[in-house]
Formats: structure tokens, C-alpha cells, sequence
RNA sequence: GGGGCUGUAGUAGAGUCGGUUACAACGCCGGCCUGUCACGCCGGAGGUCGCGGGUUCGAGUCCCGUCAGCCCCGCCA
């Protein structure tokens, strides 16, 4: 029989007791990290999300008390009343943080019992993640997370306070929308009232910041969940939770600069990190020219080299055809790195095969030149421009790629990246921000051969871009912006279109027809018409910015209740399947499974 | 849809060349212990080697399949 909790008041959390409570009676309530029984005297170490504290039981002191203590095991819930005392001399613990004093009980209850956990609640044991997700509730009692979840509120608190003194109001939108073409796949929740019709989760609350600007609402945020069916990877959920905001009466400028000063805000409370402000910024044409990739981690150099010219006209045909045929060959230099051995240039080979590159060309460069598979190829005079380009040096490993310019430019980002982590060039505490702008407004899809829009449809082109729509609509650029931190995309957005024709002229590009972009976005063409203001906004990625800033390896370590890689939960076990009757209800018959 | 890694008591691991009854640690249970703090000492219980099939006199070990977890490509406006 459990004790009951009457009219017991906790008067301090486990973790704050520290010499300048000692004296004061108090009352603690919390979870037994561990008992250690001395036949006499017991202690147990109690725990709570702040911390924990000891409880001395005396057998002289409180026999009742004690004898309760006999029966307590791990996790069972206590109460306990006492004075907080000193420690004797040479019993003071320096790694607690509580470790000056201790508890000296007079009256325990125990308010709950529980089974032995599957695993210990403590921050030395390693688990297998999927036993951690089962049990998700008692792994959310271990530190590391409690740290995490902690944090997250900090900083969800922050970017509230933040965009409250900026004038934002949050303004909650519809979990149940409706499903648009474009973009990621949709979730979809049959309507009982509406046979034979779906509501889609949103991939983002998009088209209703936009109406609440058409409302005159000016500044517009919201925490919000959102939903893609997409497949899953270490740092991506199928429901994820976005910062997202719209302004009103803004350009690119205003929106970068308002939301820099919130992430440097968010960092200073979060961490106490001091973000250098304004950020970098870097185009788009200029972060692939350089890094290859749209989210260049900026903690290290190792840019990628165009050597293109300097190598079409030489003897080496891999090189020359691919830069007579409109490809690329770029180099990078990795200082210093002319040691690895045979295995780690083929494992930096497969590395880029992952990215359809067909092959890397490696030179070491040595006292006596370079020594490489290729350099036969190459002329005296070849060898000397390609050094002198790369800046090479005794010591020096050179990595060559030629191929279209859309893979020669992943394959050695990725390889610049996975060069910068291998080598511990990228640092988890330093913080390399960047604002990529002017993306390409469209890009070609060869597949459904037609244009589809590089962020999303209601992106608005660069002014001075938009008589290109006509002519070249694939060169038009956007107004669009991304933030990238330590080579991860934590935000985006984009100044919309505010202007119903240029909005019909985009569809249009996209091969959306007038009817259909009447049928699927009517409601925005029409919002658009009924005097919309210039707008423009961003959205975060908040689990990917609590990972940095937890140093998560895992989007799952900053999440709560988080979903297997197959988008499973092994916690509550969704999702599962539903009863015929439901199905009935729903007007959804199930085909049998494909094989 | 594809590539890769992992799977052995409650937990995390060892297990040689295919060969006796599958090991030791932590945890758990019992006993002892009045200053420990990841307490200590003594004793004990606990196993469908993920699952299914195959090879073999014999499989945790080799082969095939499958399931689950993780990482990656595709996908993610």
C-alpha cells in the first residue's frame, strides 16, 4: 500500500539545496536514483529534473522512517521531510552539485513503487535506441534528454519574447488543410462527414501567413508542427516543427535583419554564445562556385577549385572530354593530408560514387613532385599552373573531379564536408552562420519535363529578373534566402508575390493551368486581389537548430516522443491498423497489400 | 525502390578453426555491513544466441531468406 501525498507540500527542488539552506526543514519529492544500504545508516540519492540531493536516513534519528527506506528500490517515488545539514568533514561529494549537504530525514513516504526499469536511469549507460524509444518515458528521465527538452524550451521562450518586442503576434492556422501539387508528399486524413475526401496536414502554414498579411495582421508568427511524407534520415521527421513568420511592408534585407538579431538571441540565452551579426552573406552562384553546395559549412576552408580552363586542352581525356563537353572539373586541397593511405583514397572514392560521380583523381604532392596515377598526363607546364592555382605544397593531398557540373559540384562538396568532419576541422562549438541568397527561382524537371520551383511557388524573382520569365524563365533568380549553419539549412524563405498577375504568370511556368491553379490556390489568387501588401517571411527548422545547439547527433535526442527511421513510434506503436467499422465510417475500403 | 552496419541473460558486451554444461561485468533477488555517493563483502536466480529454413555427426559460429533498429542514395517546393 503506497502512502498518500495528504497535504504534503514540496518546498524545494532536488537540485538547489547547497549550504545556504542548511538548517531550514524542507520537504523534496522525487525519484530514488540509488540506495546504498549500510545496515545502519542508508542513503538515498533522490532525483528530480533539476537534480540530485541526499537523504541520510538515521535508524537513532527516526526508526520508522528508516525501516521504510529498507523496503525502497529504484524509481520508486518519495516524499521526505528533514533538515538540510552539513556534511561531516571529508564526506563533502565535489562532483554533485548538491554535494556540500544532505538531507537528515524525519518522516518518508513512499508515494508510488516501481518495477526494476529496463535499463539505468542514469548517464553512464548506453542503450540500444530502439529499447530507449519503447521505453521513451523513462529515458526522458536521463539527463542528456531532460538537458535537451530544457533547452528547447529556453529557446522556444526566446524567439517568443523576441518576436513579441518586434511587434509579432502568433496566430494559430488549420492542422486540417487542404492538399496543394508541389512539394513533398502530404498526409492525408479522410473526412467522415465529406466521403471520398481528404484533408492534407500542412508541409508548412504557407498559404494562410500569406492570407493573414491580406488580413493586415503586418507580423505573423507561429511554433508550429508540420507534416511531410518523406523519408526519413538523422536529421529530418516526417512531422518536424518550424519558428515560422511573415512580414508585412518588408524587403529581403528587412526580414534577414530582423531574424539574424533572433538567432543571435536565441544562441546568447540558449548557450551563451555571442553570434557576430550581421551574418556572412553569400549567393547561391557563389556558395556552389566555391563549396559546391547550397549549405557550405563555413568552419573551414578546403574551397573547391574551377581548373576546368586550365585542363581542356591537356593530354588527360577524362579531363579534356568532360570540359568539352559543358562539364566541370573542379580540385580541392587538402592541407597536409598527402599521408593517407591507399584504403582512405579508395574510401573517399566510394564516398563520392555515392553522389554518381564515376571516379576521384587523387595526387600526393612530394619532394619530388606529384605522385599520382594522372601526373604522367600532365605537362611541366600543366603541373605548374595546376600548383600554383590549388596553392600547393610539399605534404599536400589534391582531389580532382570531373564530371556534369550538377555531380562534379555535390560529389566534392560532399567530399569537402565529409574531409572537414574526418580531419576535426568542424568544431560542434563553433558557430560559421551564412545567408545564401539569390537561388535559381526555377529548375527543369527532366522527368516530368517541366519547371518546378526551387523553393515554392509563391516566391516572388529578383525585380531586375523578372523580364526573364519570358525569355529565359530557367536564369530568373529569386528573392530567396536561406540560413545555413556549420553546413546544415536551419531556415528559409522568401519576399513573396504580392501581384495576382505575376502569381497566374508563375503557374503558368510551372504548367499549372489557369484551372487548376483556380482549383487548388483560387482562395490565394483571390486574397491576392483584394489589395495584398508586399510580404515576405522565413521559416526555422527548430529541431535542426536544437541539435546544433545541443550537439545532437540525432534529431531524435531533441524531440520528445520521435519516430523510428520507418516512421514508426515504438512507444505508443502507431501507426496500426483500425477497426473495419472506423474504415466504414470513412467510406475507405483497403486493397490488399501489393506484392 | 536501392546500398551499408548492427542483432548473444533485464542492460551493454566476450564467445578462437563449427565441437563438453554459452562466459565475466552492470542490474535484479537474498544475507551482512552506521558515512556512503556509479558504496563494499558473501551467496543466488536469470538464455527461443532476433525469427525461419538449409549445410553438417554436430551451428551462437557457415549459407539462404526474413524481421527490427541505425546510417546513406533516391525523395524532402
Amino acid at each position: 500500500m503506497n502512502d498518500k501525498l495528504g497535504n504534503w507540500k514540496r518546498t524545494h527542488r532536488c537540485g538547489e539545496l547547497s549550504a545556504g539552506q542548511i538548517g531550514q526543514d524542507v520537504c523534496v519529492m522525487g525519484w530514488v536514483q540509488r540506495r546504498r544500504d549500510h545496515g545502519g545508516l542508508i542513503f538515498i540519492d533522490l532525483r528530480d529534473r533539476d537534480g540530485i540531493v541526499q537523504l541520510a536516513l538515521d535508524p537513532d534519528r527516526d526508526p520508522e522512517a528508516h525501516s521504510k527506506a529498507e523496503q525502497v528500490r529504484n524509481e520508486f517515488v518519495l516524499a521526505a521531510r528533514g533538515k538540510v545539514s552539513p556534511r561531516p568533514e571529508g564526506t563533502v561529494n565535489p562532483r554533485m552539485k548538491t554535494g556540500e549537504v544532505e538531507i537528515e530525514i524525519s518522516e518518508l513516504l513512499i508515494l508510488n513503487r516501481s518495477e526494476t526499469p529496463p535499463f539505468m536511469i542514469d548517464e553512464f549507460s548506453e542503450v540500444a535506441e530502439s529499447i530507449r524509444l519503447k521505453y521513451r518515458y523513462l529515458d526522458l528521465r536521463r539527463p542528456a534528454l531532460q538537458d535537451n527538452l530544457l533547452m528547447r524550451h529556453r529557446v522556444a521562450r526566446t524567439v517568443r519574447n523576441y518576436l513579441d518586442c518586434q511587434g509579432f503576434i502568433e496566430v494559430e492556422t488549420p492542422v486540417l488543410t487542404k492538399s496543394t501539387p508541389e512539394g513533398a508528399r502530404d498526409y492525408l486524413v479522410p473526412s467522415r462527414v465529406n466521403p471520398g475526401n481528404f484533408y492534407a496536414l500542412p508541409q508548412s502554414p504557407q498559404l494562410f501567413k500569406q492570407l493573414l498579411m491580406v488580413s493586415g495582421y503586418d507580423r505573423y508568427f507561429q511554433i508550429v508542427k508540420c507534416f511531410r511524407d518523406e523519408d526519413l534520415r538523422a536529421d529530418r521527421q516526417p512531422e518536424f516543427t518550424q519558428i515560422d513568420c511573415e512580414m508585412s511592408f518588408v524587403n529581403r534585407d528587412d526580414v534577414i535583419s530582423i531574424m539574424e538579431g533572433m538567432i543571435a538571441e536565441v544562441f546568447l540565452q540558449a548557450i551563451g554564445a555571442e553570434v557576430q551579426l550581421p551574418m556572412a552573406r553569400l549567393t547561391y552562384a557563389e556558395a556552389m562556385d566555391r563549396f559546391g553546395v547550397d549549405n557550405p559549412d563555413l568552419r573551414f576552408a578546403m574551397e573547391l577549385i574551377d581548373i576546368t580552363a586550365l585542363v581542356s586542352g591537356s593530354q588527360f581525356k577524362v579531363f579534356a572530354d568532360v570540359a568539352a563537353s559543358g562539364g566541370l572539373v573542379k580540385a580541392l586541397n587538402a592541407k597536409g593530408c598527402s599521408s593517407f593511405s591507399r584504403k582512405e583514397l579508395d574510401d573517399l572514392t566510394d564516398f563520392v560514387k555515392i553522389y554518381g560521380a564515376k571516379g576521384l583523381a587523387w595526387v600526393k604532392v612530394t619532394e619530388e613532385g606529384w605522385q599520382s596515377p594522372i601526373a604522367k598526363f600532365f605537362t611541366a607546364d600543366e603541373l605548374a599552373a595546376l600548383n600554383d592555382k590549388l596553392a600547393a605544397e610539399v605534404g599536400d593531398l589534391l582531389l580532382f573531379m570531373a564530371d556534369t557540373p550538377a555531380i562534379a559540384n555535390e560529389a566534392l562538396g560532399r567530399l569537402r564536408g565529409h574531409l572537414g568532419q574526418k580531419l576535426g576541422l568542424a568544431k560542434k562549438d563553433d558557430f560559421k552562420f551564412a545567408w545564401i541568397t539569390d537561388f535559381p527561382l526555377l529548375e527543369w524537371d527532366g522527368e516530368e519535363r517541366r519547371h518546378v520551383a526551387v523553393h515554392h511557388p509563391f516566391t516572388a524573382p529578383l525585380e531586375e529578373d523578372i523580364g526573364l520569365l519570358d525569355t529565359e524563365p530557367g536564369k530568373a533568380r529569386a528573392q530567396a534566402y536561406d540560413l545555413v549553419l556549420n553546413g546544415s539549412e536551419i531556415g528559409g524563405g522568401s519576399v513573396r508575390i504580392h501581384d495576382q498577375a505575376v502569381q497566374s504568370r508563375m503557374f503558368d511556368l510551372l504548367g499549372i493551368g489557369a484551372e487548376e491553379a483556380r482549383e487548388k490556390f483560387g482562395f490565394l489568387l483571390d486574397a491576392l486581389s483584394f489589395g495584398a501588401p508586399p510580404h515576405g517571411g522565413i521559416a526555422f527548422g527548430l529541431d535542426r537548430l536544437m541539435m546544433i545547439l545541443t550537439g545532437a547527433d540525432s534529431i531524435r535526442d531533441v524531440i520528445a516522443f520521435p519516430k523510428t527511421q520507418k516512421a514508426t513510434c515504438l512507444l505508443s506503436e502507431a501507426p496500426n491498423e483500425v477497426s473495419e467499422r472506423q474504415l466504414q465510417e470513412l467510406a475507405i475500403r483497403l486493397r490488399k497489400a501489393q506484392k
